[in-house]
DNA sequence: CACCTGACATAAT
DNA sequence: AATTATGCCAGGT
């Protein structure tokens, strides 16, 4: 898959895991970093944060679309609130995914990966 | 190899 | 409902 050809070779096995499981989550849904780990047969779910902290998103990798398993928007570029998640929240609404009171509906974006 | 850290999750206050 | 404490697992130092 070219989209993560141009990330550091040195990038852990793990993470690349999770951008191309990321990857995998359409346009209009979102995911959790809980249910991205759990799709990887794994549960560290803060390792999955690590993974997008480390910001290959830039390119192509859709990072905005994972949020916190309680609806919640979570962090973006390293932050947990501030413009960068502001800015979060205008891709998310872009793509047509309803943001209330810094929440999302998962119920009805949650993007099921089986 | 022994800690420390964190874009988390859940249970307990 | 809002805050705090605890557990998690991979990476970094």
């Amino acid at each position: 898959m070219q989209h993560l050809k141009t990330i550091p070779a040195s990038t852990p096995t793990f993470h690349r895991r999770v951008y191309e499981q990321l990857l995998t989550v359409p346009r209009g849904k979102v995911t959790t970093y809980g249910d991205l780990a759990h799709a990887l047969n794994s549960a560290a779910y803060r390792a999955v944060g690590q993974a997008l902290r480390n910001n290959p998103c830039a390119p192509n990798v859709p990072c905005h679309r994972v949020v916190s398993s309680d609806g919640r928007i979570g962090g973006f570029n390293g932050q947990r609130e501030g413009p960068d998640v502001t800015r979060k929240i205008a891709l998310l609404a872009a793509e047509g995914v309803q943001v209330t009171n810094g929440r999302i509906d998962l119920a009805r974006h949650r993007h099921d990966f089986f």
